[in-house]
DNA sequence: ATGAATGCAAATTATTTGCACATCA
DNA sequence: TGATGTGCAAATAATTTGCATTCAT
């Protein structure tokens, strides 16, 4: 029997799931409350960690479920490495800091229909697009030029 | 003792060898010509099966080198899975199409600027990033019109 | 000669799958 | 109850590593 959610993206989580015939269940609820409290962004081994009681398949199928769901978004790290972010609906992309590793995104940039044009001088028609910045956050370039 | 090259890569490759003191090896030009009879995109996989009496490790081995050196590029299918590139220097985006698999590179786009300059909104200073366009190229674009 | 490169097989890492058991509707 | 979800352990897939051997300089 699932507890009260607390938290807007577990609660849309579990609503979701009604939604599309899928079953409530306790499990689910704390993968998602796992998320939820994860930093910007993570790996699938991160929340097995902070789950030891479910086990690795379940994690990996309720990822799956929220990329799927679009409450998580893939991240390809510079190094090739995949992390998961909490998906913030509608276009957007992320900022990542090389320095202390955190994400976030960058808002208001529409790049869709500049992207859009400029392939199609070439015939190409656009569907969808990726988008990885890679730098320094104010935090850490404030301290780069401190020192 | 090596052939001569008769591909542009595969001579930047072997002279940059050369240049950053590392061996100019048989196995390494082998490497080097098979990258580059590859399709637009492909996986390490393909170029083990492209050199069956190349080692699985060494093939890994050299392609590090070739994306250390910037002669390839990683490329993240929708899917996750890896691919790589032969990386036409400065920048550039790949339009994947999602139809025929293919992949092109679009010209003539620079990003770079805008992206600079909707980070720094935030504080964040850009110093790489990575744009990957999904979609249907010319080709496909047209059959799907014309059935 | 001697240190770097290679091949092979074993080790890792990340993720998926089969299946018996537990749980939700 | 009856299907869906879960845990576990085994299976896969992708990539890396250890080490003895080979090769380039």
């Amino acid at each position: 029997m699932p507890t009260k959610a607390h938290h807007p993206l577990v609660e849309d989580f579990l609503a979701r799931l009604e939604e599309k015939d899928y079953r409530h269940t306790g499990t689910r609820e704390e993968v998602a409350r796992a998320v939820a409290q994860q930093g910007s962004h993570f790996t699938a081994e991160a929340l097995c960690e902070a789950l030891p009681r479910v086990g690795r398949a379940t994690v990996y199928r309720n990822v799956k479920l929220l990329v799927e769901m679009g409450f998580l978004c893939r991240v390809l790290m510079e190094d090739g490495e995949l992390h998961y972010q909490v998906s913030h609906k509608g276009h957007h992309h992320h900022l990542i800091c090389t320095y202390c590793g955190q994400s976030q995104d960058l808002l208001n940039c529409d790049f869709q229909g500049l992207l859009k044009e400029k392939a199609s001088t070439q015939g190409f028609e656009v569907e969808g697009h990726t988008v990885e910045l890679y730098g320094r956050c104010r935090t850490c370039a404030s301290e780069a030029t401190a020192s």
